[in-house]
RNA sequence: GGGCCCGUAGGGUAGCUUGGUCGAUCCUUGUGGCUUUGGGAGCCAUAGACUCCAGUUCAAAUCUGGGCGGGCCCA
């Protein structure tokens, strides 16, 4: 497989369908359908995300996936962001339905009348709910796997609070979240804020959360808004403080995809396929037995032992008995991106030893059964250090700092470049590098330099990228 | 949303230009069997396709139009 720049999408869909994680012959475009080995590694992955959000005190819920008309259309800039992208349910059976349904292409609508109904004291906030569903959207034609598609397995945190003090304390611990929940991934991405023409439909502010694939697009991973009372004023989420006053509730949520599995895919593949992550790999460990002639009982009974121990220490494990030449299960496993992979034959056996293949250099190990425990633990620990590095290392590397619009022709990657604030500015930018904005680091910084385009003195930087 | 390209077994393809030679090529895959297993084994037998609809024509995989699906570029 080709893992060159140019041929990275082809690289990314020919894997995909290999490794059977998603199948996308199914007749509706943009609706994939989950394969079975798919849909375990978004499992582990809304796994990772269940954990933090139990950690965190977010409570999980479940919302309709239908929404009346009314709902949709209260918040005016949501609606004009969205209406485009909404299927709609005209009829019940033979009746065309006197209110119209959409199909949520986000829960805001869904969830705030709720919310209105739910929360009445200052005692009842914060209220940190989250669901992980499907949502759909009438997205662009070009749709792929995992990264643009029209039904999108979505995780969406809706929290409210007493004032926009708490709030932005909340979009602190989103952000502590993802900083855990990257790493177990082994994902770098930076957040920006995104300029004021580019953010969520109704948001006050939006922080998108950007990776950079290896064909030098950046890709969205998720995002984190900031509402302000801009729902909670239509909706009426409102609450009596201790005062005896009613005041609107503040608002934040925070979503993402299985876009973090095409990150991932992207992201660690090589030229074999897909490199899992130890904490979402649905195996971390495969056995491959070699049953040679006479001995194919006594290994496999080995094996089987071998198994059951890994599991009783809590290893997701295969063992591979498939009627197959040792070999070929070897190229199977490494384009499915199972970690680590141990070999058991006759000679191991008798040496009492096994065979440890880490997926990501490949390194072949003989390994003593004493300190095999050691071995896996430090192995796969060892992995997930390794890959993160190497990800980093090519994310920094993805960044240039240009200081005129010219010096950033041609370029490809992540530009870094300071910048006034004017919209006017931003677009010549992207009309002159054919670039999109992607906004401003979150984190303060002071930054003295001049606005690429206007040269005003600005201690603002701005990131620019091709975008998925 | 605008533009360009594409659609032949499960996957990849030949054939399409110039309609008849197609009762459709090759590789891979599936199934049954024998044999083998430390990096994609081999042999025998067998299964499987012209995206859909309409049109042109004596005749359509091949030409025309549309639908559906796919890929890429631009907004």
């Amino acid at each position: 497989m080709n893992m060159e720049k140019a041929n990275f999408s082809e690289w990314y869909n020919d894997v995909i369908e290999r490794a059977e994680l998603s199948d996308k012959r199914y007749p509706i475009k943009g609706m994939n359908v989950w394969r079975p080995y798919g849909l375990k590694v978004i499992q582990r992955i809304d796994d990772l995300i269940r954990e933090e959000m139990e950690r965190t005190g977010h409570d999980e819920a479940r919302f309709p996936l239908l929404i009346p008309k009314t709902e949709f259309a209260k918040e005016g800039e949501h609606i004009k962001g969205f209406d485009s992208e909404v299927y709609w349910v005209t009829h019940g059976g033979l009746n065309k339905l006197d209110v119209p349904m959409l199909l949520r292409p986000t829960s805001e609508t869904a969830m705030y009348p709720m919310f209105s109904l739910w929360i009445r004291s200052h005692t009842d906030l914060p209220l940190k709910i989250f669901q992980i569903v499907n949502v759909f959207r009438y997205e662009t034609k070009m749709t792929k796997s995992f990264i643009r598609v029209r039904e999108i397995h979505f995780f969406e945190a809706h929290t409210a609070h007493r004032d926009l003090e708490d709030a932005e304390a909340q979009i602190k611990e989103d952000l502590e979240i993802l900083r855990r929940f990257a790493t177990k991934l082994c994902i770098p991405y930076l957040v920006l804020k995104r300029p004021d023409w580019d953010k969520f439909a109704g948001a006050y502010y939006t922080l998108g959360i950007e990776t950079l694939m290896p064909d030098g697009k950046t890709m969205q991973l998720g995002s984190i808004h900031q509402y302000q009372t801009n729902f909670s004023v239509p909706y009426e989420i409102k609450y009596e403080d201790e005062h005896g006053e009613h005041r609107y509730a503040h608002q934040t949520t925070y979503g993402m995809s299985e876009r973090l599995l095409g990150a991932v895919i992207g992201v660690h593949g090589d030229e074999k396929g897909i490199v899992f992550p130890p904490a979402i790999a649905p195996y971390q460990i495969v056995i491959v037995p070699i049953l040679v002639k006479d001995k194919q009982e006594m290994v496999m009974a080995e094996a089987k032992q071998l198994r059951d121990k890994l599991l009783g220490r809590g290893y997701r494990v295969h063992l591979d008995d498939r009627d197959m030449r040792p070999g070929a299960k070897y190229y199977d496993w490494e384009l499915k991106g199972v970690p680590l992979r141990i070999e058991l034959g006759p000679r191991d056996i008798a040496d009492r030893k096994v065979v440890v293949v880490r997926r990501d250099t490949g390194k072949k190990a003989f390994v003593k059964r004493g300190v095999l425990w050691l071995h896996i633990q430090e192995n796969l620990k060892g992995i997930e250090r390794s890959l993160l590095k190497k990800a980093e290392e090519r994310i920094f590397t993805g960044i240039t700092e240009i200081g005129t619009i010219e010096e950033g022709k041609g370029k490809t990657g992540i530009l870094k470049m300071h910048w006034c604030g004017a919209e006017e500015c931003a677009r010549e930018v992207e009309v002159g590098l054919e670039f999109t904005i992607l906004g401003t680091p979150y984190a303060e910084q002071r930054d003295h330099g001049r606005c690429i385009h206007c040269r005003k003195k600005t201690d603002t930087v701005v990131f620019a990228a091709k975008t998925y």
